[in-house]
DNA sequence: CTAGGGTTAG
């Protein structure tokens, strides 16, 4: 970007014509150079201006600069020279040092005054409580002696803001025995501050003096105790106070249908908006902001269209409050499209609207774009926030781009933009998929109440490369802290143990989930133990299991059960497994390629050709295998003999040199691709150049010897490349870490972190 | 000094 003339390095000089000033920054006071008025200020010799207007203008200008000391140096001069500060700049002076937290300098504005007007005392009073010195705003309201209602309220609106409940109420109840008729903002600003279901009898008490004193049949006011009883979670009080209202404008509505948001109900705030549209409130856009998120959550494509046209007709499409929910709504029902143009619409998309766009890249799977918009939102200064940089790590998990997340990991820190809890966990997952346990690990040791989401991602960490002693520890370091283990910590405590082979450990969990933990298990659970048989070769039991459950088995169940038959080469089993996943979704590759590989492996070759011609009538195809490494953040993708790399040479001679023979080759899922003559042993051949092995001997020649060869690869490793992986990192002495499609392995002289149970 | 409400994340 051009630096603009007025930089501050700058020493003043005069705005020509031939400065560009860019349109599109507003109005800066930083800008004005003070010495136009100061001069003159200093130049004038008699009599000063009239009123002395341009002195106080300059004053309140250094003021909204914030250079207070030359406010002070210029009251000083404006003094020596009898020209007096007028009450309003008084009144704006207090009102800067408040919003900018000025509290010395405000100190020594107030001392200046002597019997200042009340309204000017009230603003001293209301800048010691923006700066958030309730000792000096005490001291001060004390020392009062004329105290209008306004006072009291300030006063009593600091201590209830800040939460500091008893104070509040004592001063109330001192305003009600003092006899000064208090305002309304007093009442609300009391009842704003029940927060939570402790302050519930004393909002009830509220309720019942506003009723006795007359109050609560003010709108504002009645608003104001619906939203306590909202807060306070008794929404049943909150639905009486609200029918009783005689007047309800849109905000006691919003606020209603918050409370049935938080409690749940998201159908009662559909039903509640069709009241109220069909009583003819005036809608307003905040209205829509609680409506469209219901819709969002409910997935409620079709009402939410209905809506989305309702708010066109209004004109309020561009408005942020409508506008960025309407892309959430999109986002949640899969309507990327829609959802991009909601944003467009917006006026003046804030950071909110930024994040709303960026976790619907994320969300649904436009990773790169999610980035790109990120990238793009920081070279532009724009407004970033902690819920941005939590999608951000999100893409980066998926990318497993350790690069970009690393990057903005250190951007969010230097920004202090690390969401507690959420941009944690986010992190701990982030650095968990790209194969990172050591980070993972210490950004969860930084965490300083971890709750059952943050323990769920450390634990779904290591269990997914493999280490269940960690995991496993984890988890019962989570139950001594007291956190609740829920339906999804089970999943990566089960996940763990299927990765290592830990079957009796896994029955155990399984079965005190419910009596121990109270949490009842679901399809996932048993899937989860479906797969801990199947992976350790207990096959037969993993087949009781899906036929002795309580629920019908769905895709993924048969899923886990053909993979273990395929390795366990389990072919009467197999076919069943594989009939079933079939039925169940008859699009699904791997139940045609691992019953397939079955056939072929033994020799059922007839069976295999059908497999093969009933894929091809379907018209599916195998996903193409692809592996892919990074080196100086940049990326290097392979397939299955891959040329196209500028060291492919040095690759294959690599390849070569290591000189691993399969001794008994079994992977023949290539072959589906190939025209039926071609189930042909010969095809074996080209196992040597799978992907995973381009990528290994790839990382091999490019990374320093010390560190570890990480690879990715987007489908699960064939048995002859695990083998291959072993034997590298025990003849080349390098730590090799390969994440499949369904966990990490990690290769450590001649071993693989999974036991060979994948 | 004239009040009350909303939208984004693991």
């Amino acid at each position: 970007m051009a630096s603009t003339p007025f930089s501050p390095s700058n020493s003043p000089r005069l705005i020509t014509g031939q400065d560009k000033i860019l349109p599109a920054r507003p109005a800066d006071f930083g800008q004005i150079p003070s010495w136009v008025s100061l001069n003159r200020a200093s130049s004038v010799k008699s009599p000063p201006t009239q009123h002395g207007q341009v002195e106080n203008l300059h004053l309140l200008s250094l003021s909204r600069q914030g250079k207070f000391e030359q406010v002070h140096e210029f009251i000083k001069t404006m003094d020596e020279a009898g020209i007096a500060v007028s009450l309003s700049t008084y009144k704006s002076l207090f009102e800067t040092c408040g919003e900018m937290g000025r509290l010395s300098d405000g100190r020594l504005i107030r001392d200046r005054l002597r019997n200042p007007p009340g309204f000017l005392e009230d603003c001293a009073l209301q800048m010691y409580c923006d700066c958030g010195s309730l000792s000096d705003a005490r001291r001060l309201f004390d020392k009062m002696r004329e105290k209008s209602s306004f006072t009291w309220g300030i006063m009593i609106s600091a201590y209830a803001q800040r939460g500091v409940l008893d104070k509040a109420f004592q001063l109330f109840s001192l305003l009600i025995d003092a006899g000064v008729g208090p305002n309304f903002s007093v009442y609300i600003s009391l009842l704003r501050s029940l927060m939570d279901s402790s302050c519930l009898e004393i909002g009830r008490q509220m309720h019942c003096h506003l009723i006795k004193t007359g109050s609560g049949s003010n709108a504002s006011v009645g608003t104001a105790i619906c939203n306590m009883y909202v807060k306070c979670g008794w929404l049943w009080g909150a639905r009486i106070v609200f029918d009783q209202m005689a007047e309800k404008k849109a905000v006691a509505w919003t606020g209603l249908m918050v409370g049935y948001t938080e409690a749940n109900m998201r159908n009662d705030v559909l039903q509640l908006f069709e009241k109220m549209v069909k009583e003819g409130v005036e809608l307003d856009e905040f209205v829509f902001s609680i409506v469209l998120k219901a819709c969002a959550w409910l997935e409620d494509l079709r009402v939410g269209r209905q809506i989305h046209g309702y708010i066109v007709k209004l004109g309020l499409e561009s408005e942020v409050s409508v506008g960025t929910p309407l892309v959430d709504l999109y986002v949640k029902c899969a309507c990327f499209e829609s959802a991009l143009m909601a944003f467009q619409k917006i006026n003046n998309p804030n950071d909110v609207s930024w994040s709303a766009l960026i976790s619907g890249y994320s969300q649904s799977g436009r990773v790169e774009e999610c980035l790109k918009t990120y990238k793009s939102l920081r070279v532009r200064d724009g407004a970033l926030n902690p819920f941005i940089y939590t999608s951000i790590f999100q893409a980066c998990s998926t990318l497993a781009d350790i690069n970009s997340g690393a990057q903005a990991h250190a951007d969010a820190i230097k920004r202090g933009l690390i969401s507690p809890l959420y941009g944690e966990s986010a992190l701990v997952t982030m650095y968990s998929k790209c194969g990172d346990m050591d980070y993972a690990s210490r950004v969860f040791s930084l965490i300083s109440e971890p709750d059952t989401i943050a323990w769920t991602a450390i634990i779904a960490g290591y269990a997914y490369h493999g280490i269940a002693s960690e995991a496993l520890r984890y988890f019962r370091k989570m139950q001594d802290s007291g956190a609740r283990p829920n339906g999804v910590t089970f999943v990566a405590v089960l996940t763990a143990c299927s990765h290592s082979s830990l079957i009796t450990e896994a029955k155990c969990y399984l079965k005190s989930m419910n009596s121990e933990y109270g949490v009842a298990p679901t399809i996932d659970h048993f899937n989860c133990m479906i797969d801990v048989y199947s992976r350790a070769g207990l096959l037969q039991e993993a087949f009781e299991l899906i036929n002795g459950m309580n629920f019908d088995p769905d895709a993924m169940s048969w899923k886990c059960l053909l993979a273990g038959c395929w390795n366990h080469r389990n072919l009467k089993l197999g076919r069943i497994a594989s009939e079933n996943l079939l039925q169940l979704n008859p699009d699904d590759t791997a139940g045609y390629i691992l019953l397939f590989n079955l056939c072929v492996s033994h020799e059922k070759w007839e069976e295999a050709a059908r497999i093969r011609k009933k894929m091809m009538e379907k018209n599916l195809r195998k996903e193409v295998s692809c592996s892919w490494t990074t080196v100086k953040g940049q990326w290097h993708r392979f397939i299955v003999g891959d040329r196209h790399h500028p060291q492919t040479k040095e690759i294959y001679a690599k390849l070569k040199e290591i000189d691993f023979r399969d001794s008994n080759s079994e992977d023949w899922s290539l072959l589906i691709e190939e025209d039926a003559s071609c189930i042909l042993p010969e095809r074996r051949h080209q196992l040597l150049e799978h992907s995973e092995r381009l990528a290994i001997a790839f990382g091999l020649l490019s990374s320093p010897r010390n560190s570890p060869v990480l690879i990715f690869k987007n489908l699960r490793a064939c048995r002859d490349c695990h083998d291959f992986a072993k034997h590298v990192s025990s003849v080349a002495e390098r730590e090799i870490i390969i994440r499949d499609s369904s966990r990490f392995h990690h290769f450590k002289l001649g071993q693989c972190s999974c036991g060979d149970h994948w």
